[in-house]
DNA sequence: CTGTTAGCGCTTTCAT
DNA sequence: ATGAAAGCGCTAACAG
């Protein structure tokens, strides 16, 4: 049924024991094989072969002080835009041997605490993270035990802090501009928790894009920037009387726009650009493959990413010029705000 | 500039010091305090907050001979099917404490491999994968070794192999019955690559169905299932001649019905469904907000996660009595076959 | 109830 | 070029 299980693994002592040689020399054909004869060398790896030994990482990262992963710590693990970003730190890491473990916080301060503590246990070479909430203190005493941090998706308060983020509050004015630019005048904001920096900064852009344009913004708060989230909020503005209705919404991310375009088509039909213009957030891949082409804000998803991990590197080479990178967003037009807009698909990324 | 960084952590030793007590003691603190006096606890409490203690889990781990994760190896981390699988497997694992790290092979046997070899050395307490081609003898090993694994996504060829697994060909049947009824004649199945086994057997259903019904099924083979290599299929498709064209089309999986959906829309104006009907694979959350909302088969993949973790469970506690557990898939009717189809959103799933 | 100790498997001097 | 031995930090068995 089940076949022989051999409980304890084979060591290498029993390989050096099988190849007739010392343990020092099975370390070194491990791990240096250029200072150790080839007939020793062919041996060995006999050896391994014939016993199916597989190092123990765990006594190797004891020997070492440190293991070879890179802790990522993302809002949400279903969103594509953290998908992306996670693909961008591991091709980054890839190249110098370090894998990346991810964990989703959910915006759970809990979770997010819980994965700190795992990765600090875990002894990574340093934690990448987009928190919930003020972390500052928490990430400083990690530093000073060893740990690096870096901040992805939200620029750093402390100033000795890396960061890599995207300047938010130049993306939320973009979108308010071009909806403002295309006479949009009953402006409203679907997204949430406010009090996360992303989204507040998100709504900050906005609110000064649309005082300049001496226009009023309204808020919608929903409790997180989910498909699910932004259906309901849609579902909850189309039962308000019609003349109460904006005209255009910027969404807190392409999730949120998703939903508002499910809930817009769907429960009733109300004709998108026309009657309500929306712009979303990430430039995920399925904004451009919606019921309505999305326009959205992109951001360097996969760059941020690789960015955030040079950053740790430097960090740990103690060599670090740069302690911050701050990228800017970009406005991608599509259907959503412009009626006869040809719908393009997105130029870059795997998708 | 950087600060004070203490490049050696403080151990159990300097903890006991510290609260005048042993080292054993300590770690009874650590890991049984209910079998020590409430003041010693408050005491060694105190200190290793003090010293900012952080248990070495490498040591951990060394001494326990296993660690407390499980790996999951996918397919295509980017596909949300995948993504769903990966929540639900922490979900479940979550309640005993366990981690889920998860690895891509982006359908590439090298990172298969690498990612099989890291999980082995890290003695991950099973693997779950989701396979690119046949494994069975390499499981087989690290079984032998010590590693359980589980077949995710894929049913096993080999007897005594856990697996959690689809019933693809049923699948397939279910599509090109569906489009069948609905009067097509000329099908097509798009994706690839075909020696992947999901791809194969949902090709297969096709193939049956399509045969029971005495019509014809054409096969355009891609490289990978996504929405560029679906788009570029659809672009080929579209430049043959109008005569030759399918009128209707089953999609390997949601990302490939998709990537076919924008060719069809953006490059050419074919009314899908009324020219080409259309029915992809795994019903992702994405596909009810899609341009149309696509009809597909719906995989329960969260359950599939779950089930992976319990059944690694089970074959560690050595009292598996279920080896293989296989789920069947839906049809779930939208717009992408049906023109009037009221669009419905995807009714569970948190997105 | 607490302290002492052996040892998990590996790497790395230090000798030979 | 290779071998012997120390020690990374933790836990559990055993002794007191």
């Amino acid at each position: 049924m089940i076949g022989e299980v051999r409980v304890s693994g084979t060591s290498v002592k029993d390989v050096a024991a099988r190849a007739g040689v010392s343990v020092g020399t099975v370390s070194n054909v491990l791990n240096r094989p250029e200072t150790v004869p080839p007939a020793t060398v062919v041996k060995v790896r006999a050896a391994i072969e014939e016993l199916g030994f597989v190092r123990n990482d765990a006594a190797r990262q004891l020997r070492a002080g440190r293991s070879r992963s890179i802790g990522l710590i993302v809002l949400d693990g279903g969103n594509p835009f953290f998908t992306d970003l996670a693909r961008g730190a591991e091709l980054e890491a890839e190249s110098t041997g370090t894998a990346v473990v991810m964990g989703n916080s959910d915006q759970d301060p809990a979770r997010e605490a819980h994965y700190l503590d795992l990765f600090e246990e875990q002894r990574v070479r340093g934690i990448l993270i987009s928190p919930v909430g003020e972390i500052g203190e928490r990430l400083e005493r990690l530093r000073l035990r060893g740990t690096p941090a870096v901040l992805v998706d939200r620029k750093a308060e402390l100033p000795d802090f890396a960061s890599v983020s995207v300047d938010d509050v130049a993306g939320g004015e973009l979108a308010a501009e071009h909806l403002i630019g295309l006479g949009r005048r009953r402006l409203a904001f679907v997204g949430g928790p406010l009090g996360l920096r992303q989204v507040g900064d998100r709504l900050e852009g906005a609110r000064r894009a649309a005082r300049r344009a001496g226009i009023e913004l309204r808020v919608i708060e929903i409790p997180q920037l989910t498909v699910i989230n932004g259906r309901e909020a849609g579902v909850a503005l189309l039962r308000e009387t019609e003349s109460e209705w904006p005209d255009a919404v910027f969404a807190g991310n392409d999730l949120v726009a998703m939903g508002l375009l499910q809930a817009f088509r769907m429960t009733e039909r109300i004709p998108v650009p026309e009657r309500i213009a929306l712009v979303g957030y990430d430039d995920i891949a399925f904004a451009s493959a919606a019921v309505v082409p999305i326009t959205s804000i992109r951001q360097p998803s996969e760059l941020i990413g690789r960015t955030a991990v040079e950053l740790i590197e430097a960090q740990i080479a103690g060599s670090s010029p740069i302690r911050h990178v701050e990228f800017q967003p970009e406005l991608v037009v599509r259907a959503s705000t412009i009626p006869t807009f040809t719908e393009t698909p997105r130029q870059h990324g795997p998708v």
